[in-house]
DNA sequence: TTAAACTTTCAATAATTTTTGAAAATTAAA
DNA sequence: TTTAATTTTCAAAAATTATTGAAAGTTTAA
C-alpha cells in the first residue's frame, strides 16, 4: 500500500466510523483530512480533495469549529481562511468526550431525573418505571462523573484510567 | 407528571438517544418499552404500544436479540413468543460496551494498523500519515484494553473505574 | 396430513438526512 | 465608495435509512 491509497483508506474509514456514531460523513472526512495534513488547508483544497461542494464544506467546517476540534488560521496578506485540526489524539479524545457529555448525556440525565421523580401511585407498573429510570439515572450520573474526571485530566486519561483499573 | 406521560417521555427520550448513537429509533424504543415493563411482551403488544408495523417489530426485536440485550421467552401452552430485556443497568452497559467494541472498535484497530504500517518513503506527508494513524491506533488499543477489562469486570464497572480514577 | 397461529422476509414506499449549487451576504483591497 | 474575493445560506435534489404490509415461510395442534 502506498501513500495515496493509505490516505484514501484512512479518510474513508474515518468517514464510516463517524456515520456509525451519529456524525455525518463529510464532517468526519474533513477532520480526517486535516488530521493527516502537514499544513492548514483552504476550503478550495478540502473541496478538491474530498470532492464535495462548497456549501457542504462550509457547513461542516463550521460544525467542527463549534465542536472545538478545528481552528481557523489567517495568513498575513491572504484573504482566504485556512483550517487545521487538533493534532494530539489525547486532546482530541478529551474534547469529543466533553462535547458529547455536554450535548447528550446531560440532557438525558435531566429527563431521567424528572421521570424517576413522578408520584408513586402504588401500582406495580409505576414502581417499575421509577425503579428502572432511577437505576439509569444513577448509571448516567456515575458515567458523567467519570467523564468529567477524565476531561479535566489532560494527560493521557485513557491510559491512566486503564492503569488504575488493572491494579 | 403521571404514569402514562412519564412512560411516553421515557420511550421517546430513549428513542432519540438511540438515533444519536447510530441505533434506530424503533430498536431503542422497543428496548425502552421492555425495560420498564413488569412482564415479557408479545409482538402484538409491542406493535400496539409503539404503533409500529409487524415487520418493523420483528426485525428490530431480532436485532436486539443479536445484540444479546433481549431474550425470547416461551410460555407453556402458548404459541406466541414473549420478549424481555436485560433489567440490570450495569449488565446492560456491559453488553453494549462489549458489542460496540467487537463490532466497531476492532475493525478500526485493524485498519489503522494496516495504514500505519505502510512503507515510509521519506516524504513529510507519509511520515505525518504514519505518525498520526499510529497515535490513533495506540489510543484505540488502550481504549480497547480498558473496555475489555471493564467487560470482564461484571460488578458495577463504571463506579469501580470512577473510584479508582479519583484516587 | 391439514389448517390455523404465528413469524419472517422483502420490495415498495415513506421519512429523514445529506449534499448541492447558485444567490445573498460579508469582507477587505483598490 | 466600488469591486472582487470569499464565505454563508438555504431551497431543491439526491442519497440514505426506516417502515410498511402482504406474501411466503414455519411451527404446532388437531
Amino acid at each position: 500500500m502506498e501513500y495515496q491509497e493509505a490516505k484514501d483508506e484512512f479518510i474513508s474509514t474515518w468517514g464510516s466510523l463517524g456515520t456509525l456514531w451519529g456524525i455525518n460523513k463529510a464532517m468526519a472526512q474533513i477532520q480526517a483530512l486535516l488530521f493527516i495534513s502537514t499544513r492548514a488547508l483552504t476550503t478550495e483544497e478540502i473541496m478538491a480533495e474530498l470532492q464535495i461542494s462548497r456549501g457542504n464544506t462550509s457547513m461542516n467546517v463550521r460544525q467542527l469549529i463549534d465542536w472545538g476540534i478545528v481552528k481557523k488560521e489567517l495568513k498575513a496578506g491572504e484573504r482566504k481562511e485556512y483550517f487545521s485540526t487538533e493534532k494530539d489524539v489525547q486532546e482530541l479524545a478529551r474534547i469529543i468526550a466533553e462535547e458529547r457529555n455536554r450535548r447528550e448525556i446531560q440532557p438525558v440525565i435531566k429527563t431521567l431525573k424528572e421521570i424517576s421523580s413522578i408520584q408513586d401511585d402504588g401500582t406495580e407498573k409505576t414502581k417499575e418505571l421509577i425503579k428502572q429510570t432511577k437505576a439509569l439515572h444513577d448509571l448516567a450520573k456515575t458515567a458523567d462523573s467519570l467523564l468529567v474526571k477524565a476531561i479535566n485530566h489532560k494527560q493521557n486519561w485513557v491510559s491512566t484510567a486503564l492503569l488504575k483499573l488493572i491494579k
